[in-house]
DNA sequence: GGAATATATTCGCCTTAGCGTATACGAGGA
DNA sequence: TCCTCGTATACGCTAAGGCGAATATATTCC
């Protein structure tokens, strides 16, 4: 049931799937928490669809997990479970970190969460959780 | 002259090059030393061509350099300018060990290099040696 | 120069990936 | 139930990647 890919069984295929910015740029605000799919679309400024195929493609490599709430989804990163390629995940999240359009990607992020109308806005869409756990689709 | 392709300026360039099997296979066998192509041939069992593209386009991405002597040619990694980049391919050829195969073609050239006929032969193609230094072919 | 050897490149074919656009799905509210 | 909103998927297109086969290039030896 839960059709999880065999487990990226070969580093090649962990690395195509890192091998695209806008999925670096999607892992890097993944980083540390879970983040919804509205917030991508906001902060990339890329339409809708692209981003929810990035998404697609890195869940299918393994690489993250997805939750469902009400009308929205979450997107968090789990880390590989082949000890290798776990640890050149965490490298490459710790060299993006030094890339200028990352970091203000995660100001902006920073930002929209910190935006008061979303706070305790109407449907305000939930924000970034530091990996709530709940029933997960990858 | 020496068209380097202007550096691998992301990240996303390193991961595409990686994202091949046979890459890192070939990889695998240049980690530490420089490697002749006809070694990579015989021991990946690859058609010719297809081993000389993939270095190609290792070259082209900036991974690895490639020497001439007389006939041959031989390879060697070249760790990336970026820092980041450098400690992503340390981290790639460190976890490549632990895979079986590539266990497997690290004593399969171990073992052709130290045949008999090769080391004083006559035609012998050139053992691979630690890092000479060279007019590197980028 | 011509033959032989080692390596690189080209060509044609197929598969995959990425994109924009349009559409389908799933949940919540009226 | 119908409408709306957030998200996912399908479609058609184009570009890039990987392959085998053939061919080109470079170097050495005669």
């Amino acid at each position: 049931m839960n059709r999880r890919p065999s487990k990226p069984y070969h580093l090649a295929l962990l690395f195509a799937a890192l091998a695209d910015r806008t999925r670096l740029r999607l892992l890097n605000l993944m980083d540390g928490k879970e983040v919804c799919v509205c917030y991508f679309v906001e902060i990339l400024r890329q339409s809708q669809p692209k981003i929810s195929r990035h998404l697609a493609y890195l869940r299918r490599a393994g690489i993250v997990a997805a939750r469902r709430e009400g009308k929205w989804m979450h997107y968090k990163i789990v880390p590989p479970e082949d000890n290798g390629a776990a640890q050149i995940l965490r490298e490459t999240l710790t060299a993006l970190r030094d890339e200028r359009e990352m970091q203000a990607d995660r100001s902006r992020l920073d930002r929209v969460c910190c935006e008061p109308k979303k706070i305790g806005g109407l449907d305000g869409a939930p924000l970034p959780a530091l990996f709530l756990s709940s029933k997960l689709v990858r």
